[in-house]
DNA sequence: TGAAGTATATTCACTGGTGAGTATACTTTG
DNA sequence: CAAAGTATACTCACCAGTGAATATACTTCA
């Protein structure tokens, strides 16, 4: 039994998820996560290599977590297609007002790690917005061949760019309204790729 | 006259803004900024308060120009509106195929500080995507009444939120097809608030 | 006019503190 | 006991910011 092992690792891993999506990742220090896990800085470097590790690891733990967080949103929304795109965007205004939020922790990672476009982190990072997009594209596709002259992964795609630029927005002007109207702005393109009429909320 | 003067704070400008954007704000130390510049610390410190107002400064120093890209662009592009909407997205495809091409730093500034939400550097930040926005609602507003439904200030924030997205996901994948994909979002937007049939490319 | 004084601009050398990462030794537990 | 796990205590590099001194130019007024 590992179980204490585990249970450093796990603790490090918490700490280093609250402060790198709190602080940055280059604003937290190994020393600071160590003494938030309640631990030592070499027990941090025996279960991982290194900072950039340690990185990879917190992107790591939250990619299905927060794919999940979407689905269940998706999912829990009343009405079509339109409606439910439009829910996730209405669930991250309704997170993004709490004051802990700090927008996305895979975007502000990639914008800290900009000047090291091999980081393993950024390939993390790449992966779930892939996930992400896919995803999007599987449920535009199951939806039904009426969009025809706008294809489901274009669609996925631009409702991905929405989502994204939403998280970036908010974090530039502390407003969450801007996811609100991210939503607005997905709903007419998902709307009118269903080739009905774009009703406008 | 005060030459001199003026040159040493320029010269420490242009290093700051070469570096800061091309490795981020908490990557890069003063003292890189001023062997860059040729000059001593001090004499940064002179200039400049604190690393922080100097953060300002090099976000003040590219509000004009950035946005008169962006006018440039638009003016120059052929066919109605749709299309000069969609050239922006275009010229940023193209910009971010260059290897420093590096993201927005608007937006790079914004993930870096925040856990900082106060800073002087966030508020110009902030201020310089208003303009965008408030320039493309100009826009909107004077190409015509046609969008009734749409109000023009609805549709600039919706093309703004593409902007965003597309600078955030081309970082995160390195691929400037990103651009386009949000270019092609934003003419199918604004090409349906004019009332046409939206006509993809 | 020119000497004395003052503001501007810059340098050298430093401080106190923190950063990532490590050498070594102790401790637990199967 | 031996291996896994953790701690103490350290290195060396760097960082934001400063103290004291100096050089240059502009201003004042005898």
């Amino acid at each position: 039994m590992r179980s204490t092992s585990s249970n450093a690792r796990d603790r490090i891993l918490t700490a280093a998820n609250k402060l790198f999506y709190a602080e940055g990742i280059r604003a937290v220090s190994l020393d600071t996560i160590a003494a938030k896990a309640g631990i030592t800085k070499k027990t941090v470097y025996y279960h991982f290599k290194s900072k950039d590790d340690l990185i990879e690891a917190y992107l790591v733990s939250r990619d299905q977590p927060n794919l999940e967080l979407f689905r269940s949103w998706f999912e829990a929304a009343e009405g079509g297609l339109p409606d439910k795109v439009q829910a996730i965007f209405q669930n991250i205004a309704a997170s993004a007002r709490h004051p802990k939020w700090k927008g996305c922790g895979f975007l502000r990672t990639a914008a800290e790690l900009a000047n090291m476009p091999g980081h393993p982190a950024m390939k993390v990072g790449a992966a779930h917005k892939k996930k992400f997009e896919a995803w999007m594209a599987e449920e535009f596709q199951a939806a039904g061949r009426e969009l025809a002259p706008y294809p489901a992964h274009d669609l996925a795609r631009h409702v991905m760019l929405l989502l994204d630029g939403a998280f970036s927005t908010i974090l530039v002007h502390r407003d969450a309204a801007y996811a609100e109207a991210a939503g607005e702005a997905a709903r007419v393109l998902v709307a009118g790729a269903l080739g009905g009429a774009s009703q406008r909320a």
